[in-house]
DNA sequence: AGTACGACATACCGCCGGTACGTACCGCTG
DNA sequence: CAGCGGTACGTACCGGCGGTATGTCGTACT
């Protein structure tokens, strides 16, 4: 038996507004934070009223968890192409962690995923939501690197919460810096100090 | 010139209030976030009115900074207490460290320091108010192991930012694993390990 | 005794998230 | 092609909550 779906026409409708609302929703969260965002105003920018905003999502904790999504699935395929190139394991994950560094200095990953997802969604759906995204990659690279014996002999899980914990505040030392370019030099120095003590002794 | 400075018996009433809305706020806030404590119910469960709150904070915020000073306050207290018993600079950083890790355990800590307080406050006002309290002992432990080359030379400012991070992260894995106990032993390892690998070489 | 001021209480406004309901348009069926 | 059901919105409204303006009571000072 074959099934052909149908795309809809009416969904070739509803996805651009969805999609619309999901960036403008990126957008103001980034701007102004959760608090400051009227669903009003992410509504006008879309171009829509807030009833299509009702229609598409639950609320306005959905929209930004959509939000959410959207900035992560975008930082993790960047990510991606960014360690396809290098060779070794541990180059790998250099590159990756100096790509992460470029991540962390844009503010739509600072402010929505780093800042306000925690206290948003709670700690825990965070936590499970970082899994499936940059949190991921980062725990596969060191679990890459602690497999092959690269990395010394230790728990993954709480090693790969605690390298990323390390990224995450050395990106927004970086971001906040009034002078970003050498807090990023002495930043990288550091973490670069960290994984070479980490490596098998 | 003798100058006597009379506390006015109205002050003696004004602040037990005071720090009764400050208690309920600490409460609530960690129950429920910043977004999710309402500012009549933290009155009333001071027993007072919205009026008094808003007499002696200045506004929702305001009362958050009041509440996170307070909880941090204690916790530098008692961090020195823990510090102050130790021998040498690396056994004062070690005590810190696994005192630290303690405090992160307290939802107080954890809620409205560690996750709310960057939203709330924004970024660079919860940096510079990090400062003076928790982030201000490790940065000064670390400076010490510096100082006296038991640590790299590295620059102070981004490795303590870089340690902190390390440190928050893994109290925050701990706080929320499933098993606290068992998560606390690898969280502990791992960081053991990365601060030894972060000695001299 | 009168007065000034601080420490609250009360009443009210405006914004914003959420809900209920109405409407236009599309696709399907007979 | 007429009628119908459902989807994709728009409109109107409610309620909660942060913030403000104003009133009141007691204390210290003269």
């Amino acid at each position: 038996m074959i099934v052909v779906t149908v795309r809809s026409r009416r969904l070739d409708h509803a996805e651009p507004t969805r999609r619309a609302l999901v960036d403008s929703a990126v957008e103001l969260f980034t701007e102004r934070g959760y608090a400051g965002a009227a669903l009003d105003e992410v509504a006008r920018r879309a171009r829509v009223t807030k009833g299509a905003l009702y229609h598409h999502f639950g609320g306005k904790q959905a929209l930004f968890e959509a939000a959410f999504e959207a900035v992560e699935t975008d930082v993790v395929a960047r990510l991606g192409r960014a360690m396809g190139e290098a060779g070794s394991p541990w180059e790998t994950a250099k590159a990756g962690l100096r790509a992460f560094l470029e991540v962390c200095l844009e503010p739509a990953y600072q402010r929505i995923v780093v800042h306000e997802a925690p206290a948003v969604m709670g700690r825990n759906r965070s936590r499970e939501a970082d899994e499936r995204f940059t949190f991921g990659v980062v725990r596969q690279a060191i679990a890459g690197l602690v497999e092959t014996g690269e990395l010394a002999d230790l728990p993954v899980d709480a090693l790969a919460r605690v390298v990323f914990g390390a990224l995450s505040a050395g990106a927004t030392t970086i971001a906040d810096s009034p002078e970003p370019h050498s807090a990023k030099i002495d930043v990288e120095r550091c973490v670069e100090y960290v994984l070479e003590g980490l490596r098998r002794r």
